[in-house]
DNA sequence: ATGCACTCTATAGTAACTATAGGGTCAACA
DNA sequence: TGTTGACCCTATAGTTACTATAGAGTGCAT
């Protein structure tokens, strides 16, 4: 994809292929602000330059150490604003840290219910199966 | 709240307090058809029973479980089927337990990388975090 | 000129709720 | 008896991070 001045761009389906990500969720980042809008061809068709796909590309490592689409804007405004703003990453990254502990602690309870629920209602058996009755919690007396 | 043949029931309020769930909640389980349709009285109130606490009780667990509404509406079918169905009942909770395994270990894969992160970017520096930078993976020579 | 892959916008659907608007009900108190 | 205030009703839209669909236009090759 060329444009007038003949500089190389990408086209959303390009930038979908080289990014892995879908040309849909492309625009969807465009659409909340995320990933600035691109110049145009004369057909209106999106024409994305290489600082693009750098900023995706962020947005994708970013979302894979699970922090959310907010915070992936933040840290974006930030790594602008440069240098003195390193304490505010530094914030954000914790509280994510913090949050992905609690998620996991939480898990863990679960894990270990649900293992308890089923050791107690072996495979071959038919009847018997705690889990319905141990969740209704019956004390049907 | 007492009905036209004397019998006890529980406004939605009631039920929300006795079972610590919203208001807006319970009536959106009730939407989706996870907690049956209670009687009403004259003037359009929903008039709940026992059974009705029950299967919130019932739900509230599940959730607190991990378990999707779409889960707890099979687990509950299958509760009104009985005894020959655990087979069923201990499917559901083996892959759910599998679920959760799996996102426990997505979450501490990203928590170790957040670790390094943030221990490469100790609190009193200002500049030189790596965190925008490990981010952007820059190649940029 | 026509076919095909690609792109465009706009809208609705997903999960599990929460929030809001605009109204009706009911028991008690003056 | 009137009215206050707490409670209840429905319907609709917003939340997160997308995905799916409809209906239409673009661009390149044959």
């Amino acid at each position: 994809m060329v444009n007038k001045k003949n500089h190389l761009f990408y086209s959303i389906g390009d930038l979908s292929k080289s990014t892995g990500t879908k040309v849909v969720t492309i625009r969807y980042y465009e659409k909340i602000g995320l990933l600035p809008e691109p110049p145009r061809t004369e057909g209106g068709y999106r024409a994305y330059t290489k600082k693009h796909q750098e900023i995706l590309f962020f947005i994708i490592r970013s979302r894979a150490l699970g922090f959310s689409l907010i915070e992936i804007q933040n840290l974006l405004k930030l790594s602008e604003n440069d240098i003195l703003l390193n304490q505010d990453v530094l914030t954000i990254t914790k509280n994510h840290l913090e949050n992905i502990r609690s998620k996991i602690s939480s898990l863990q309870k679960m894990e270990t219910s649900l293992k308890n629920l089923i050791k107690e209602c072996p495979d071959g058996k038919i009847s018997g199966c705690g889990i319905i009755d141990s969740l209704n919690n019956y004390s049907d007396t």
